[in-house]
DNA sequence: AGGCTCATGTAACCGGTTACATGATTAT
DNA sequence: ATAATCATGTAACCGGTTACATGAGCCT
């Protein structure tokens, strides 16, 4: 249960619609955890079920009615337990395109490069939006916000950041390897 | 099916056993795709239902039976074909660290610090790993290779080492910043 | 007219994890 | 003695993905 601890995060800055966290996910935590809409609504009914949240419907007259979900005490404790436990962060990584170029030897050399090109690109592009959304939804949420979340926010941004710079200048190492052996 | 093709992908250099398959899991690919033996038996077992590995049963008299799997043809066209798929490589990542991390302002301090210092000597400690193990596999698996992967193998290796003297510069810097607070 | 925003979900599936189970041989 | 190596799995579970379903109001 991870995007449980998650939601119990964001609910923990106050209520939120299931429409809600899913619009926050995608603006701040989606690049390094991303949540479907229909595993948010999912995980919210296991979270009611099991107490660590509750609900409110508010009836709308011009849009759909919404359930309002806010957290319980028994769900801040168990959100602070989460937070309080220790955990290690070389864990479970998945990296379906390292799997590929480590087995690419029956490729051409060239489709490798257009491959490492398409990585390299994905990431610059990913560096812009960084740079604009999650950055002006950082400083959007920060105004109602009395702690030192931003900060927090921030740094995992910055992660974010020299994560894909890392990323471009490994792919570019290879490429210039793969063109040298090409010569 | 992402393990069915690092089994394919192992597979397609010759021979091998569950237990050998878990093995070169663990000494190569280990830290960007943890396969736990269970699943990897599991998944020669679809594989095999589908076509695209057999086995033939080694009687053994000193050790247990084992089962040497070998790729088929159609095993062959579906690595073939997925090695040639154009996909992403910012997809899916889970970071339960940053997640957590995100959420940190109930904490003190001082707990996210520790925290950090954690990170770090984790990503220190795999380096000296990476140095070690890692590297050793890819000389001692060389021998038996003609073709280029060896190449390939390094510049996974080399994603491994960028990242982790990554994940370290980013983790000094947060606690330099944290400590800056505390003062 | 067409697409976006708001708003909620269900159903089937699947890849992966955790825990359990067995047992001989070999090296320290 | 004890632990590691070799060798194979099963069963239950669970988190997450994909696809589907609905529908009013608003903006261009």
């Amino acid at each position: 249960m991870s995007l449980a601890h998650g939601i119990l995060g964001f609910l923990n800055y106050g209520e939120m619609s299931g429409y809600d966290l899913a619009k926050a996910f995608d603006s701040s935590v989606k690049f390094f955890w991303h949540a479907q809409n229909s595993q948010i609504y999912k995980t919210l009914a296991t979270l009611e079920k099991d107490g660590f949240v509750t609900h409110r419907t508010i009836t709308q007259l011009d849009r759909p009615n919404k359930k309002l979900y806010s957290i319980t005490l028994k769900g801040k404790e168990e959100l602070n337990a989460w937070l309080k436990a220790t955990d290690f962060g070389f864990e479970a990584n998945k990296n379906p395109f390292l799997m590929k170029l480590f087995f690419s030897s029956g490729l051409d050399v060239e489709e490798v490069i257009t491959r490492l090109n398409n990585f390299k690109s994905e990431f610059e592009t990913f560096l812009t939006v960084l740079g604009g959304g999650v950055a002006g939804s950082i400083t959007e949420y920060s105004q109602n916000i009395s702690d030192c979340s931003p900060m927090y926010w921030q740094m995992t941004a910055d992660f974010g950041a020299m994560y894909a710079k890392m990323c471009i200048d490994w792919a570019e190492s290879c490429i210039n390897k793969l063109q040298e052996v090409t010569k």
